[in-house]
RNA sequence: CCGGAGAUGGCGGAGCGGUCAAUCGCACCUGACUGUAAAUCAGGCGUCCUAAGGACUUCGGAGGUUCAAAUCCUUCUCUCCGGA
């Protein structure tokens, strides 16, 4: 069977598909329209943020995330674990946030109000915000934790999955239109667990699968520390675990080459902040041979430009002369350069608004190159 | 004219005998950013040497005291405040 979109309640999804992430229910410096304006397909939100900054039972009665925002397209929430997981990591609160079978229970670092989110609170909170694709709670490895830990871990993700199926199950049980659901497959850079936590999510059943974890070889979910960078390898051997007529998402995944490489081995779905975070700190992606960088994944090339420095002061050129999009057909460089630089929010916005332009025409190329 | 305060690197502003090429902030230069608690963070920022490190010239001007001065003394120039 030839994945080529995910049928969902907002559309047919078509793949391989990015998704910029709403993390606090906005894609931060625009608007949606901005965002469906960039050619944007579906996007991200996160149960956590979206609970304890708006709160999903007011998303309810308001009539669900899609008409909160304006946006019709497909959404993808969430589940949480990971923003647990990088409070853990915070020096400041470490040893406030536990995880048990229960669930994680963690400190809002914003108010210090303790909370608990767990396997089934966590899909209760996706179903009142009607998102389109709901993930489980999952459980990331930390870096440099012992085998026994690590298998734990493994254990109580499993755990959660299987508590977040039924969750999802019974809170879907009269629903015509179910949301899809995705499984974390987590494990660090341990292959062997790896397998084992594939093969458990695998046994459950899910329409997703997350490849879980941050996959550069520096992350904090990896013990390797001698290599920098993406980590290749890993990424094609936990797509091999997953059977084909599944979809695959690899979360948190990447540099426009690293998608390029991911789409080649099989993963459907990406999320990241780059182009959204790196806008607005002034790194931004061009065709090639327009920019300083330039990086490729076999005939796909692209440039990136650091538009906050002195070479930009007087250049006249719009951004990318191969976009069409607001700032590259309205603004110079040098004023782009000049927004930025003062932090002004027209900047931040213009800036946002070409990444993810320049995402969406990625996307598309990826799809005429590499997928016949 | 008298009395008082002060002049520090692009700017603001510390320092008041050695540990000062001089805290800090801003500005400036460069880099990082991968399921966003990041409109954030890191480094650089007198000159020269590739770097560890070293050499040289700086704290309004000119003299002086001292082994040693941005720091003390004399004087000049300028600025600010108060009084005629």
């Amino acid at each position: 069977m030839e994945k080529t979109y995910i049928p969902t309640k907002h559309g047919n999804l078509t793949l391989p598909a990015f998704m910029p992430d709403a993390t606090y229910g906005s894609i931060k410096a625009v608007s949606f329209n901005d965002v469906q304006k960039a050619g944007v397909e579906a996007i991200v939100t996160t149960t956590l943020h979206i609970e304890q900054k708006i709160g999903s039972l007011y998303i309810k009665e308001f009539g669900g995330l899609h008409k909160f925002f304006g946006w019709n397209k497909p959404i993808l929430s969430d589940s949480g674990g990971w923003q647990v997981f990088s409070l853990i990591q915070s020096k400041r609160d470490k040893g406030k946030n536990k995880i048990s079978d229960l669930g994680c229970s963690f400190v809002d670092p914003a108010t210090g109000n303790h909370s608990l989110l767990t396997p089934e609170s966590s899909q209760v909170i996706q179903n009142n915000l009607s998102a389109d694709i709901v993930t489980v709670l999952d459980n990331p490895i930390l870096g440099n934790v012992s085998l026994a830990e690590r298998k734990e871990c493994i254990r109580i993700n499993t755990l959660w999955a299987k508590r977040s199926k039924a969750k999802f199950i019974e809170l879907n049980s009269n629903v015509k239109e179910k949301p899809l659901i995705g499984a974390v497959i987590q494990g660090g850079n341990d292959y062997e667990l790896r397998k084992i936590s594939a093969d458990e999510l695998l046994e459950i059943d899910f329409d997703i699968y997350n490849f879980g974890g941050m996959p550069l070889h520096t992350g904090v979910t990896w013990l390797t520390e001698s290599k920098k960078g993406f980590y290749h390898e890993m990424l094609e051997y936990v797509s091999g675990l997953i059977p084909s007529n599944k979809y695959k998402y690899a979360m948190g995944v990447g540099q426009p080459d690293d998608i390029a490489f991911c789409v080649d081995v099989g993963w459907d779905l990406f999320d990241t902040v780059l182009p959204t975070r790196n806008a607005r700190h002034g790194l931004l992606y061009v065709s090639e041979g327009q920019g300083e960088q330039t990086k490729s994944y076999k005939n796909l090339a692209y440039d990136t430009i650091h538009i906050k420095t002195e070479r930009y002061k007087f250049d006249e050129k719009p951004l990318d002369e191969n976009c069409n999009c607001e700032a590259c057909t309205t603004v110079s460089r040098a004023y782009l350069r000049h927004l930025l630089r003062i932090n002004e929010a027209a900047g931040l916005r213009l800036a946002t608004i070409h990444n993810l332009t320049f995402y969406s025409n990625w996307m598309d190329k990826i799809r005429k190159t590499l997928q016949k």
